[in-house]
DNA sequence: TCTTGACTTAGAGCGCGCTCGAACCCGTAG
DNA sequence: CTACGGGTTCGAGCGCGCTCTAAGTCAAGA
C-alpha cells in the first residue's frame, strides 16, 4: 500500500503520515524500488490505535513513549500497562469534568429557556399574562 | 480588587487576564487612579463559566462570540442559548466518544494483563503450570 | 516520447492559546 | 529618600501539532 492509499484509508494527511514516521510515531516505512514507502495493511491498527490516544487527549510526547516500548517488543509491556492506566484515570477524571460541565450547561441554557417564556408572557394580552417564571400547566 | 488577587482567586495568571481583556473575552476593567484595574467579585462568576466552555473545548473564537452576545445585552438570548445548546452537542458527542476510547483502552490493558499472566504462569514450577491464558480459578 | 500525477526530502510556516520581556509608573514600609 | 513589590503597555516569543512549499524522482498512460 502507497502512502496515498494509507491516507484515505487513515483519514490522515500523507503530510501527516510523513511527519509521524519522522518524529518516531510510526515505524520506519519499507520503501519500494523506487523509493516510496510500501505499507503493510496491520500499520492501520496502529495509527487506529494512535487516533483514540490523540481523542483522548494523550500528547505526542507520551505517545512517542508508547511507541517506543511497542517498538522495544517482549519485555516492555509492564510499563505500556502502566502508561495506558495512568492514562485512563486521566481520561476517567476527564469524562467527569465534561460531565459536570454539562450540568452548568444545562442550567444556563434553561435559564435563556426561562427569559424567553417570560418575553413570550410580556407579549401576550394583558388578561392571559401570568406572573411567575414558568408557563401555567 | 486589584489583577493580582483576581488572579490569584480565578487561577488564571495577570498576565492571562490582561490577554483575555485584550482580545475582549473579558470586559474593560475600570481603572483606578493610578490607572490600575479594579475588579467586581461578579468577574469571577463569568471566569469560571468561561472556563467550563475552556474545558470542553470551546475555541476562543466562539467565546467571544458569546462574550460579545452577553456584552450586548438583552435581545441577544436567544442565540446565545442557540451557540450554548450547539456546544452542548458537541460535548455530549465528546463524552460518547471518550467512553468508546476508555472501552478500547479497558481491552488493551487487559491485553497486557494476561501477558504478564503467562509469564508469571512461565515463571511458577513445572508442576504448577497450568495451560491457557488466565489464572486458575 | 511526453505528460501527468503521485511520490521523495528538507525545511519553512501557521494557527492556537497563551507567556514573557522591556521599560516604565506608583504607593508604601523602612 | 529609597527600595520594593506591585501595577501598566506593547509587542515579541513559545510549544504544540501539524501543514505546506520547493525542487526533484519516477512509472504509467496517450
Amino acid at each position: 500500500m502507497k502512502i496515498g492509499d494509507l491516507a484515505k484509508r487513515s483519514g490522515l494527511t500523507a503530510h501527516t503520515i510523513r511527519y509521524y514516521e519522522r518524529i518516531g510515531l510510526l515505524p520506519y516505512a519499507d520503501r519500494n524500488q523506487s523509493r516510496h514507502r510500501d505499507y503493510d495493511a496491520s500499520i492501520l491498527t496502529w495509527i487506529e490505535f494512535l487516533g483514540r490516544l490523540k481523542t483522548t487527549g494523550m500528547p505526542i510526547r507520551d505517545m512517542l513513549r508508547y511507541a517506543a516500548l511497542r517498538e522495544a517488543g517482549a519485555g516492555t509491556e509492564a510499563e505500556r500497562r502502566a502508561l495506558l492506566e495512568r492514562h485512563r484515570e486521566r481520561v476517567r477524571a476527564q469524562v467527569d469534568e465534561l460531565n459536570a460541565c454539562l450540568l452548568v450547561l444545562d442550567t444556563k441554557i434553561d435559564g435563556y429557556v426561562e427569559t424567553e417564556q417570560r418575553k413570550t408572557d410580556d407579549d401576550a394580552p394583558e388578561q392571559n399574562r401570568i406572573r411567575g417564571r414558568r408557563k401555567p400547566a
